[in-house]
DNA sequence: GATGAATGAGGATTCATTCAT
DNA sequence: AATGAATGAATCCTCATTCAT
């Protein structure tokens, strides 16, 4: 079983430095080659440092990319919470449109790193942090949903989660760019989503 | 580069039945232990056959797994038509519930095969083939969409298939079993994607 | 925790060769080398195979060792076999003179490799084989000096066999090579220990 | 090759006390984890030092091993010294008795540090001063047994050493406490080896 | 003097693939 | 055709040691 939470918290300026050039190699990494291209080699010499150094902070390769899951979920989990901030007062419509939006901030400012990211997660086991983060970024979209008396918010709240990750997923891989568009029109599915559940 | 073509028809029954055990095993393998546990030691066990025998249909271990790619697209290519000649002469609405329902015929055989393979697909370089079948896939469902005058049909015909997919996975990560229930909630986004199109 | 018995037993009569080789070739390091220099790519080498086929045998290095140590007291249990058979109908004095040479019988064939075993098994996390094969030589001394009416045969055992452990061990280490003299010397000290336990 | 004096002798009260620290350290780790878990990392943590200031007052860790293994036969020179003065104007089996006793007297104090220490020392390159201590006890042995006219003192002296030195690491081995008993039973074994010496 | 970050050679182990039988 | 023994490059990780601060 390999230990999944860093090793020792760096004290130093240099130190957190070098903790941070390790995520952001193993980041590059795993956009430009995929999972079998990150190899603690790889990620020592990408981001500048020997591999001793990389393990001072890191107890494997895995915690590694666990953190960098994590810090992913974490800026998720906030960029939600401004969105739900922003929808409050708007119809239904409008905070999807909103929270859509929102669930897509971390892929207008680099599309390919949420993906590899969002893909690398299932490949690790389960961190109990990160699975806290999950679910407290649903738990936020099931009380939205429940303040405009969707039935089921819990279940609606994954469902749209899920909507929303496979057609980004899909479009990024397209080569789309445009997410103003791709927002509109995973919007529509989600509204669609809603409103038809009330009839 | 590896080479990802099967290595040699084969002709005699024999051939095609271990062959056809290395598959089963292989696809047995990813579900239980996922794709670090695929390896081909492990494949040749599983299905009864020296490793030796094994590359004698196989060229490497990626063409293992792509082949089960392919056989899994090509099923879906299968449902999907089946579904289509289904929605011949019905309304939007009916036409895209038996589509998703198509969609995952896969699913209700084997859920954790079906996301499984979906998944291992990613990780793969893209075989031409396999390529081919899912363009087929996508074509077939635009051309259905085109009937009811939807616009960009082919950008409808991914969205919808990657909103299906999206859902369909998270439920089954979720331990979903009710496919008729997560049949209808993808409707629901579907339909609503195509007619708040329409407005 | 490292697995310790053997992998797969060989079927070829070139695997049983290999494996032969493998631990020839750790016990010649042990010797020359000591515990420090004993590593997996070593032993390949000095058996001229490749550490991959080693792994076919042994799931680990401390595998190779525990086997190694296994061999060792399982010789040792029949050279003490052996004794206790030539020992029987013998007075005890002449029967411990006996049991010593036949303890010291490894030694003879090779000091210095009877001796870097006895020091690795130290090393060596508990192998329930080995221990098995350690408390039946105990027994056996123990059941032949119950015969002469010694009090407390077990401890008696193991008094002696350490005695003579410690002994061969120093005369070993300091060149000694005349067995008959070395074990003229145990077999008095253990005599001392047995007669003077009478009084 | 390994420096293994000690780098600078320390002058004040803090260096004493940190080289102290540090030896402490070693020791508790070898003796709870055995060599292997012996590093220098877990010796400066243990010790409540830095790995830096380790190196300050030992140039390897090899040293630190081996001024440990000095200082265990620095006190072991010394109880047998004391153990002389003790036995003179005894009788042989009295003297033999009060060595042994003496022999004991670090196992009394710390039974497993002793046995982990007298382990350790088969591991080290020899240190020439450690080798004059124990070449002295021994001659110190030997000068004892040559008071008493006993045949070839110095190989006795080896012989009762070694005999003792086995007899008590297996005791140790086997959780035995009674040191008394012990020390009764070697000499025992000492005696006889000693008059049976003499017929 | 002390600290602890950084180094990198070394070592254990895996696994895709080949080839003699 | 089948077998399974053998290969060795690749990978993860450790730890003795150095050195900038």
């Amino acid at each position: 079983m390999a230990e999944i939470s860093p090793r020792k918290q760096p004290r130093q300026a240099r130190a957190r430095a070098t903790c941070e050039a390790v995520k952001q190699a193993a980041a590059r990494i795993l956009v430009t080659g995929g999972p079998p291209a990150l190899n603690t080699n790889a990620i020592a010499e990408t981001a500048g440092v020997s591999v001793g150094t990389l393990y001072q902070y890191y107890p494997s390769k895995q915690a590694i990319l666990a953190e960098l899951v994590r810090d992913m979920r974490a800026g998720m989990l906030a960029d939600i919470e401004r969105g739900r901030a922003q929808a409050k007062g708007h119809d239904l419509r409008t905070a999807v449109r909103l929270m859509v939006g929102a669930s897509l901030h971390h892929h207008r400012r680099d599309a390919l790193g949420a993906e590899a990211m969002e893909r690398a997660e299932a490949e690790l086991p389960m961190d109990a942090e990160t699975d806290a983060l999950k679910r407290r970024i649903i738990a936020l979209v099931a009380e939205l949903l429940a303040g405009y008396g969707i039935a089921d918010p819990e279940l609606a709240a994954r469902d749209l989660s899920a909507m929303t990750r496979g057609m980004a997923q899909a479009a990024v891989a397209a080569g789309e760019t445009d997410f103003d568009a791709l927002t509109e029109r995973i919007a529509r599915g989600a509204i669609g989503y809603l409103e038809t559940g009330c009839n």
